[in-house]
DNA sequence: CTGTTAGCGCATTCAC
DNA sequence: GTGAATGCGCTAACAG
């Protein structure tokens, strides 16, 4: 491995004179900077990053924790993230959160990460004390379902979306309908669920609307499961609190012989591209990736630069797709 | 931040003996070793990983190079990417590769990964030269399609699963068939439809089997658009490399009106779960994922370690699951 | 068994 | 403008 060493024997200047090169810039004459600039060309020479971290204690990684990015929604705003991180020149680590990964992840992120992003997960409170203590900052894509410890994050004005959805459904005649969400309270699936509960219960023009929970744990499989067990939908319409659980709900109706969306309409949270291809389509909240990512990876690198005070969550307007499953559209 | 200083003092021991007990554990006597445990416990030490790192030229990280994570077929990798790397003790860190990112890639992996894996990816001879000097280990999931520079891959064993396609479609009558991949030569869906052509070229039993290629780009959109150009299809069926563009010919199969599998016959290469719920569902390959990753670790690690000899590349058989997109089942 | 010590490659203070 | 020297937190000889 060719050092800074080698590059200042080369350029026929000291250590230091390269470090200048490499960071303060301007001090240095030009004329010796071309000669180390030159050196490093001709020796093909790299800072090496991991020295560089432990002398600046800045590692220029940012890790991203999820429970499941085989979920294209997750894999989408993961690809948004890695793009807005390169774009600040940082780098990103990923990482599967379950509970059982924790004392791991304790151990795998101690001094290697500036900051953290929780991509539609929740932490326990003692793993976010942890990273309190150790002055990682976090933000998290997605409302946290309970904020006992303070916690940046961004997300999609639910209250806002599912109004609108709800508009749609009541000029429709729908008057019972189902939510599916993940029935953990702290999965972040809960935030966007209990936004709709709260639209529910007291905005007085859907305060006619019964509602009924389903229980879809965030998967497809679980919420095929979920409608397969039912005997007879008692509801005209069922809002899943992601899209996954909408296509389950989708292939579930067709095995049960319902027909959608005459006998049920289908609603999804996100507008992953997969949702435009199911039979029917779904129709669903388009969640604002790009947005989303390059909000949350602002706000990190802020609180990374110790911008504390000033760094708010945020909530962003999402459009609705309609489509097939929710038939005609009254708009 | 609490370091090794600390716990030593904090143990009455010398900053040594804290390593030991981190690493070399049986030299140390059990009585201070256990003092050494519990002052670590005390203060919440944790070893900071850049400075070992530094010290080791072992930083325990990988990293993963893929073009579009946005992808299911490739997010369901990383997945089990991230498990198998976990249970080395190494952590991922995941690049989206294009050319023009070569230099800042160059420049973040410098000293900060002990391996890469490039998913369904290939590089230009340069990076990859790079990498070969820096003594940066590769391996490849997908064959690639050149191989100027040896490198170690693990990749479904195309032939044999597309044979087993086309004599199903031998047996169902089709004659004239279409292959649709990515027309860039350095793009690893070559190597899927080289398989491919190579039996139809080769194989005495599909002699007689006429096909031309379709240009899809791995893309949904390419592949819709370039179905939705084609006047009239001169083909009865159609062999997508990878399945995003197999679920963008149906899309756009429902737009011409062209009825699936009556009139064209559609089938795809790794079976994300997608495929299933497309409508008409369309058959595909089912790539063996969480085999693939594992084996693709398994081989980094052996390679990160210096076995050089005895790391061969290797074919996975494939699985095929039939689905309407197919017709009548002949088997 | 335990302590002392010398770096790993880099950034940076302080002289010159 | 440039160089010498220090230390980030850790591992691993080596000495005791």
């Amino acid at each position: 491995m060719v050092t800074r060493n080698d590059v200042a024997r080369h350029a026929g200047v000291s250590v230091a004179v390269v470090s200048y090169v490499l960071n303060n810039k301007s001090i240095v004459k030009e004329e010796t900077r071309l000669r180390v600039l030159r050196a490093m060309e001709e020796l093909n020479y790299q800072p090496n990053l991991t020295a560089r971290s432990l002398k600046t204690k800045r590692s220029g990684q940012l890790g991203v924790l999820t429970n499941f990015i085989g979920n294209p929604f997750e894999a989408g705003i993961l690809l948004h993230l890695e793009e807005a991180a390169r774009q600040y020149g940082y780098m990103i680590t990923y990482h599967t959160y379950r509970d059982e990964h924790a004392e791991v992840l304790k151990a795998q992120l101690a001094g290697r990460v500036d900051g953290i992003i929780l991509l539609g997960q929740s932490l326990p409170d003692d793993l976010l004390d942890t990273f309190n203590k150790r002055n990682i900052p976090l933000v998290s894509i997605m409302k946290p379902a309970h904020l006992e410890i303070p916690l940046t994050y961004v997300d999609v004005d639910w209250q806002a979306a599912y109004g609108k959805i709800f508009r749609l459904l009541k000029q429709q005649g729908h008057s019972e309908i189902a939510l599916m969400s993940h029935g953990n309270s702290l999965n972040p699936l809960q935030a966007r669920m209990a936004s709709a509960i709260h639209l529910l219960e007291t905005d007085e023009s859907f305060r006619h609307m019964k509602y009924q929970v389903l229980e879809g744990r965030g998967r497809y499989e679980n919420a095929y499961h979920a409608i397969m067990q039912l005997s007879e939908p008692h509801f005209t319409a069922i809002l899943c609190a992601n899209d996954l659980m909408a296509i389950g709900t989708i292939a579930a109706c067709r095995d049960k012989g319902w027909r959608v969306p005459n006998e049920l309409a289908v609603i999804g949270s996100e507008n992953i591209l997969m949702v435009g291809e199911t039979n029917p389509p779904i129709a669903a909240v388009e969640y604002p990736r790009i947005q989303a990512a390059n909000m949350a990876v602002e706000k990190l690198i802020q609180l990374i630069g110790g911008h504390h005070g000033d760094v708010e969550s945020d909530l962003i307007q999402a459009d609705f797709i309609s489509r097939p499953s929710l038939g005609r559209d009254q708009e």
